[in-house]
DNA sequence: TTTGGAAATGTTATATAATAACACATTCAC
DNA sequence: GTGAATGTGTTATTATATAACATTTCCAAA
C-alpha cells in the first residue's frame, strides 16, 4: 500500500494528501448513507485507490492495483461496475481525453466536470467558475441549445511544472 | 454515395449541406497548399466522408465507408493515419466523449474544440465565444496554470430536438 | 531522366478500453 | 427463514487504437 502520509501535490498546492483521502472517504460514506445507496467494501476500495493516486487512474491500472491488494482475481467488469456506481453518485469523474478516473473534490454540489490537466506531471485540477458557466450558458442560449451536462478539459502546465521550466518531470 | 443535395441540419440550422461540403473541401485544399503539406487522395476522401456525415463519425464507421467506396482492403492504420494528419492540420476535431471525428467549420483560425452535442439527433455544433475563453483563461490564471489547448463538450438538446419535444428521434 | 531518400500507404499483429451475458452470492424487507 | 433485489464473479467478446515492418509513391537533386 503506497505511503499517503507524505505531503503531495494535488490541485497544484502542497498539502497532506492522507487527510485529503480520509476526508473524501468520510464524505463519501455519509453521502451514500444519506442517499440510501450502498457504498460496499469493493466500491469503497476502488474509491480509495482512485484517491490515493494523485493522477487520473485508468480502469486497467485500477484493476492491477485492486488485484495486488486483494488475493482474488479481478476482472474488468468488477472495476467498471464500481466506477459506474461512483460516477453515478458523483464521487468520481471520468477524464475523457485520458480514459481515466479521478476523485471528485466536492461531491455534495451539483456541478460539471472541469479540469486543468498538466501535460508534465499528469495532475488533474478540478475547478469551477461562475462566469465560465454563464458564458457557456449564453452560447447555448444563442443557439437554442438546452444544456444537460458538460465537461471542460484543459491541457497545459500546472504552476509547479511551469515554474520548474516546463521540462518533462514527475512530482 | 449518399445524396448530399438535400438540405440537412448542421449547426442546428437548415442549409444545403452539399455546398457546405464543397466549401470545406476547397478550403482544405488551399490551406494544405499554403502550408506545403500534402492532402493526398486518401486524406481528401476521409475528410469528404467526415463532412458527408452530419454526425461525428467513429474511426471504424469511417473504415467501413472507405472500404465500401474503394475496392481495396482498408485496415485501421489507414484511417487513423489520415485522421492524425487531418487533426494536425486542424481540418477535423475529435470528440473525446464519443470517440468520433467531425469536420472543422473554420480551419483557418486558431481555435479550441468547443461543441454542443445533441443527445437526440447526434449533431455536433461547433461554437466559439470570447467571454467563454476569457473566463477560462481567468480560472487558469488564478491557479497559475498555463493553457496549451482545451476542449469543451456540452451535451443536451439542440433547438430542433427541443422544439420537437425532446422525444428520441433522428433528423 | 534517372535515382535516391523521404513521405505515404499497406499489412499483420497486438495493445488498450469497455461491455454482454449468465452464474453465484449477499443483503434486506417481509 | 424466504425470496426478490442488488451486488459480484466469470467467461467471452466488442470497440478503439497503435506498433512494427514491408511496399509504394512522390519529388527534388544529380
Amino acid at each position: 500500500m503506497p505511503d499517503t502520509s507524505i505531503p503531495t501535490a494535488i490541485a497544484g498546492t502542497r498539502h497532506d494528501h492522507s487527510r485529503c483521502i480520509s476526508t473524501a472517504m468520510t464524505t463519501a460514506r455519509s453521502l451514500c448513507a444519506q442517499k440510501g445507496v450502498r457504498l460496499t467494501a469493493l466500491r469503497e476500495q476502488v474509491l480509495h485507490l482512485i484517491w490515493q493516486s494523485h493522477k487520473p487512474l485508468g480502469a486497467y491500472e485500477l484493476m492491477e492495483q485492486l488485484a495486488r491488494e486483494t488475493t482474488r482475481r479481478v476482472a474488468p467488469p468488477t472495476v467498471y461496475r464500481a466506477l459506474e456506481f461512483l460516477l453515478e453518485q458523483g464521487l468520481v469523474h471520468r477524464i475523457n481525453s485520458l480514459n481515466a478516473y479521478v476523485g471528485c473534490t466536492h461531491p455534495r454540489q451539483e456541478h460539471a466536470t472541469n479540469f486543468l490537466i498538466c501535460r508534465h506531471c499528469g495532475v488533474a485540477i478540478e475547478f469551477a467558475s461562475v462566469p465560465l458557466e454563464s458564458s457557456l450558458q449564453a452560447s447555448a442560449d444563442e443557439l437554442g441549445f438546452i444544456i444537460e451536462a458538460h465537461s471542460i478539459e484543459v491541457v497545459g502546465s500546472c504552476k509547479r511544472c511551469a515554474d520548474l521550466g516546463g521540462t518533462s518531470h514527475e512530482h
